[in-house]
DNA sequence: TAAAGCAACAGAGA
DNA sequence: CTCTCTGTTGCTTT
């Protein structure tokens, strides 16, 4: 369980912002050119020289906004770290890419396995596969107000669990956070959208904001590090990977099933798929 | 079964072609807006005093292009008429849209169920729907050769039938003609692409050549009329749509079927699932 | 029954 | 655990 989502790239993202910005890329090596979506020669061409205006993020992906219009896109997939240096000693024995600034400093990036990291050019930014499709980002898209959640659920079918996943729905969720999410807001996975009570909805909407924003001010996950190789402080799931554990609420044990192809954790007692609305 | 495929769009479009080059649409009659893609003013603005350049066909769309860059695509979708008549008298009862040329010609166009009149201005032929990701059109298009069908199979997965029936890998091709397009392969519509072998894709190849330019030759579809009201004379399917009559090859009664969603006619003995290769 | 787009979903691959 | 690509199914439309 090391994948980072929202919280994580939030705070990452402004980290790198406070650190980053206007200061100029010097040299970029590419350690593993399957990561980049050019041949390494022209990824180097367009960064190198550039500068950096704004670290910004959509969903789970941290966007370095540069002069000329350029972009780098970056998406740590099943986890890993970014790490600012203050030069170029003790360096990580293991990155995909590295990235040195004029002012000495050098950025390391590396996953443990899935990752990319695409630059695009100016006016390409909106045909990019990876960000074009993206919804709403909870937390720090002002468009993802109540209102919008409600309208973005009307006419959906799927499970809530699936539809909060995919990333062309709302942009940052994954199997992590998710699991308290639901937990929050008493809804069972497999529930079906149609299913959905107002209230619900509702309930769904505030647990996605409080346990994302409860997270973000704690530094993200414990097991996950920051810009500066430093672990997050967010460690007391409510139910998420507390399998045969109490629930908080209700002390039932909690279950770990499988829904779709991915696991959840849930308190039988408080999510029912039966209780709460008919599941037809 | 009336719905036209590509023998029946290439011969109403080349007939179309033949009348309607170089004539002058004078004014358009909209009876169903759903058919269209904008609002009827807007249509009838974009089309009015255009002078027709070319009437051509890619896979079932029937592509008339104007002048000033703008496009008319038609799509019979499941079955309709596109009838040219010498004056205003005696038009059809019901029709979705009228096209009067300015030599008091006029072209009635009618489906009885879904179809689709597009006008597409200067620039945005490429970012239409229908016909941006079709695959290439055989008989017609020069590209659709043995070489290039055999490459366009490569690693793909499924059942040939759904292949052949997917605008987007070869376009044109509908549940009618694909009927006898496997039988002469002897091919059986479940079999997955996978298995195939050579062989059977150069057969394959020959089949549709040989099928479609045949009814071409025939004048499309006995059930379907062309511009001038004159039904085809393609009837003799070889097994298509003829539940429990006699093989033309073996006399085996022929079966109906279903593979997926849509049936099939096929030749049990000739078409084989396990004896002509395995499919697993 | 058929045509085609879309949404949901499952499986494979990177 | 991630995301993309395919392919399949089921639903909808006039």
């Amino acid at each position: 369980m090391k994948m980072p989502e929202l919280p994580e790239i939030i705070n990452l993202s402004e980290q790198m912002n406070q650190e980053l910005q206007h200061t100029i890329i010097k040299d970029i090596y590419v350690m593993q050119e399957k990561c980049i979506n050019m041949p390494a020669a022209d990824f180097i061409k367009l960064l190198s020289n550039k500068r950096v205006e704004q670290v910004s993020s959509r969903g789970k992906w941290i966007i370095t906004r540069l002069d000329h219009g350029v972009g780098l896109f970056l998406n740590l997939g099943m986890g890993g770290n970014v790490i600012l240096h203050e030069n170029d000693h003790d360096l990580p024995s293991k990155y995909q890419l590295r990235i040195d600034m004029h002012d000495k400093r050098v950025l390391t990036i590396s996953f443990w396995w899935f990752g990319y990291i695409h630059c695009v050019d100016k006016g390409d930014w909106g045909s990019h596969k990876g960000i074009a499709k993206l919804g709403p980002t909870p937390i720090r898209d002002p468009e993802f107000t109540q209102v919008h959640f409600i309208n973005l659920l009307q006419g959906r079918k799927g499970s809530v669990k699936n539809y909060l996943l995919n990333q062309n729905n709302i942009a940052g969720i994954g199997n992590v956070y998710v699991q308290d999410i639901l937990f929050r807001a008493k809804i069972h996975p497999d529930r079906k959208l149609q299913t959905l009570s107002e209230a619900e909805k509702f309930l769904l909407y505030r647990s996605i904001i409080e346990t994302l924003e409860g997270a973000v001010k704690l530094g993200g996950l414990a097991y996950e590090k920051d810009l500066y190789n430093q672990p997050g402080r967010f460690k007391d799931f409510l139910v998420g990977y507390r399998e045969d554990l109490p629930c908080p609420i209700c002390k039932t044990l909690i279950q770990k099933i499988k829904s779709g192809s991915t696991a959840s954790y849930i308190c039988p007692a408080c999510q029912g798929l039966d209780t709460n609305g008919a599941n037809v």
